[in-house]
DNA sequence: TGATAAAAGGACCCGTAAGTCCTTATATAA
DNA sequence: TTATATAAGGACTTACGGGTCCTTTTATCA
């Protein structure tokens, strides 16, 4: 499963969209209400995507959170990556150092095929896409919709 | 990913299958040699293994870890269970609380696929035939072979 | 230019998984 | 029956992800 700080990132990011979407730039309050979680977590976890360029910020008054040009079609797996790493696309399900199709564990196989689907689907898609399906009422970001 | 914990639980069983099936009841110190754990933590692992009734064990000398008739069909999920529960088949991938299909966060359809996929393969691989698979030839237990 | 509203950042705390150590219980063999 | 080899168990430590708090920086507005 995915890390909870890695979880909070995307709702955060796709909650961001919705609100560009409506020429808004939200803040940390904003965000944490909405994605529910702690407001000084969750500005630790913006800090760490803005500072890796997945996102855009501006401080003081009438500041806040918006993607720049090109920013929105960050894939799912892009916030993997810089959240938790991508370990998990690689590493064995059996916990073995040295798992390979030459020396493969007894997992290894149907290991694959799932991690490889999942790696498909956070490859293709991105933070703009799911926040199209919320936008067009097929998805919800938390409990009220 | 599963946890570490599990990981051992599931080479160890698989180590101590083996062994068995060659007459042998191996104790803490050799099944940790061969799954490349902590002595100490390998004990605290077959100890909840052994609780929960998944292995058998004999004290004292001569004694040792081996499975029981009936507990070597235990399927993968069954030591998911036992060792950190089965919370990972159930949680939304999105973090959200509600989330199901009435009401499915972004990656709801995707996510459960790829869940269920993961669960259908624990459900019908077993100790026993993840053993075969080395027994026979084609899949290895640790970095020896 | 000063007050204020925001993000950035550093230092710290907490809970849990991972791991260690020492003692106790129990079986076997001499 | 005693010494010994083993699993069981409890108490502890360590590492790390998750989370808080307080200060600093930076922008805007009056």
């Amino acid at each position: 499963m995915l890390a909870k700080s890695t979880q909070y990132a995307i709702r955060a990011l796709v909650f961001i969209q919705l609100r560009n979407w409506e020429k808004q730039r939200p803040g940390v309050e904003e965000i944490a209400r909405e994605i529910e979680a702690p407001v000084a977590y969750s500005a630790k976890i913006l800090q760490t995507l803005t500072r890796h360029r997945l996102l855009g910020s501006v401080k003081g008054r009438g500041g806040g959170f918006a993607f720049e040009e090109m920013q929105s079609e960050l894939s799912i797996y892009g916030v993997i990556h810089v959240m938790e790493g991508d370990s998990c696309f690689h590493n064995c399900g059996f916990g073995l150092k040295s798992c390979n199709s030459a020396n493969p564990c007894p997992l290894h196989e149907e290991y694959g095929v799932m991690r490889d689907g999942f790696f498909d689907i956070v490859k293709s898609e991105t933070i703009h896409s799911l926040s199209k399906k919320i936008q067009d009422g097929n998805a919800v970001l938390n409990r009220f919709g």
